[in-house]
DNA sequence: ATACATGCAAATTGTTTGCGGGCAG
DNA sequence: CTGCCCGCAAACAATTTGCATGTAT
């Protein structure tokens, strides 16, 4: 892969994000750096990326695509349904069972994805606020 | 919810559907029986079941909103990579650890979704079966 | 030097919306 | 009768593509 001005920028900011980016957040963090960078460069870049392993492309429920760096510690993700918020869960309950699932569905499984929808502890509490200032 | 002629033909498909539907593919079975059934009353249909609770929204890795019957038996879904196959799942290893994952998150966890990558018992073959030819 | 990457603009694709007429309740 | 629903066409938003130019190797 050629490096490229462009592509160091995006390489650098998918492998510093906490959490997957849309096309969109990579370009306005990649103009901070670099004014010009078009929307496309980011596109054909990923692209690029999830091609040769560098990175993944996750889908919450907004159906926006979103990408992360690859090669971090096996993880799913956890979205708060009011804020938005994402965050990583280390945690995997599949690879203890995707054995029994390969041999009741005749499936060769070579991925799999697990998103949970919920309230954060912030949005927890201001639900909770709210509702008593209601009273 | 209002019964016409097209949301009753709409319910029926989602209800009979194997598998998760497109807004096209539901579409194009709705016209064998009402062929000027209009794509955005789909959606606009599916936007009503879905508030009432009669449909559930799913998107795999293509990003597409597909639709299916809600109220059926808890379930995830399996994709094949090669052919596009969709099936349910109808084990889930989650509702043994979310109440761990709630307490480590310190999140409300209300739903998740699970989706399964792989190849089918049919591609298997199919790829075995070209591999030796080319042999 | 040359192939590959970029920026820009236009094209596609999936989905949503505005409007005037139609139909279920 | 009345408000909700429909079909149609236009609007939108996310993503992809064509093309002329720039640049890493």
């Amino acid at each position: 892969m050629r490096m490229t001005r462009q592509r160091k920028v995006l390489l650098e900011i998918i492998n510093q994000a906490a959490n997957p980016l849309s096309a969109e957040e990579i370009m306005q963090q990649a103009h901070l750096q670099d004014p010009s960078l078009a929307l496309s460069t980011v596109y054909r870049t990923l692209e690029k990326m999830l091609e040769m392993g560098l990175c993944q492309q996750i889908r919450f429920q907004d159906g926006l695509a979103r990408f992360e760096q690859a090669g971090l510690v096996h993880h799913h993700h956890l979205v708060c349904t009011a804020c938005g918020r994402r965050e990583a869960v280390p945690t995997c309950p599949l690879h203890q069972i995707q054995q029994q699932l390969e041999t009741a569905s005749g499936y060769k499984i070579t991925y799999h994805e697990i998103n949970l929808y919920g309230l954060c502890p912030d949005c927890q509490k201001k639900l909770a606020t709210e509702k008593s200032s209601h009273a």
